[in-house]
DNA sequence: GTGACATTGAGACTCAGTCTCAGTCTCAAC
DNA sequence: GTTGAGACTGAGACTGAGTCTCAATGTCAC
């Protein structure tokens, strides 16, 4: 946890930036609850704390933690983007539950490893790999399950 | 290519929809010319192309053709969407480029299987499934190596 | 203290995508 | 061939995530 904080002041002393209050706020806040969040959770989740910081500062904050690899970004084709510590089992992949949203994750050695060899095969410098599986959830499909056993009863 | 024409206007059928001018318009210029575009490049061409089309309209015709599975939407994380023709093979990957934007495929049909594996495990009803691998492509690091050895030398 | 520069929040702005609405077209029923 | 239900269209208003601007403020080295 003070981790985080660590590699943060470190990062930004680097570039001769400052961890201010409003930057130290969002950090704590970031390391001290949430999962997967968009930075309007975020600014909510702020602002109902009673320690608002605004928009701008959010999301630049949001940048400098992505740059300097304590954060991931993630799209799910929503038109915004969610966030998640970088610290957690690295390199792992997402399922995305269309009809409620949930966002699960799962973790396979292999997949990490078929990825690496095909973008070699294709003279391709990887930085980071994404996998995402959408579909319905455990949860959703039982409740579908249920609906339509009701319905033709 | 006129299997594009036929799907989509039995698919309009059964929905009691027809197939307008400004509709054929639009299958005609992605099945005639695109490969990976945007709604923006689309209606850019079609602008230049003297057929011009609604905004309105292209993204209700481009909604519908997803809906029937002849395009297949894709999200780089950029804020926008990219489209594709779906006939070609399936469940192919992409490697996309953060140098120059470039976006190539691959395909494996191995990283298939694990990911229909891996759902099941996960109690997830799977609808589809994403692969992106984000790096440099094999130009850009060409490139950037080319500069590299200028500036040292 | 002073100056160079980092930082902030408010709100203007951008841009992809959606929605509204009035006018038009289609087609089946009469 | 007229009519009415409802599909279709384009112009442009609107939304919402994210970025940018700017004037006021904070930080630090000297
Ligand atoms: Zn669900
Ligand atoms: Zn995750
Ligand atoms: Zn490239
Ligand atoms: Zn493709």
């Amino acid at each position: 946890m003070g981790d985080e904080v660590q590699i943060f002041e470190e990062y930004l002393k680097k570039h001769a930036l400052h961890l201010t209050a409003p930057r130290e706020t969002v950090l704590r806040t970031i390391f001290g609850t949430h999962e997967h969040f968009t930075a309007d959770d975020l600014i909510a989740h702020l602002g109902r704390a009673g320690t608002p910081v605004s928009k701008a500062t959010v999301y630049r904050t949001l940048a400098l933690l992505s740059e300097c690899n304590l954060l991931i970004e993630h799209d799910f084709g929503q038109g915004k983007k969610y966030y998640e510590h970088a610290s957690e089992l690295q390199h792992h992949g997402h399922l995305y539950c269309s009809d409620c949203g949930r966002i699960s994750e799962f973790y396979d050695p292999k997949l990490n490893g078929l990825q690496e060899k095909i973008a070699r095969q294709e003279g391709f410098d990887p930085t980071h790999f994404v996998v995402k599986i959408y579909g319905r959830c455990a949860d959703c499909t039982a409740k579908r399950n249920r609906r339509e056993a009701e319905s033709t009863a």
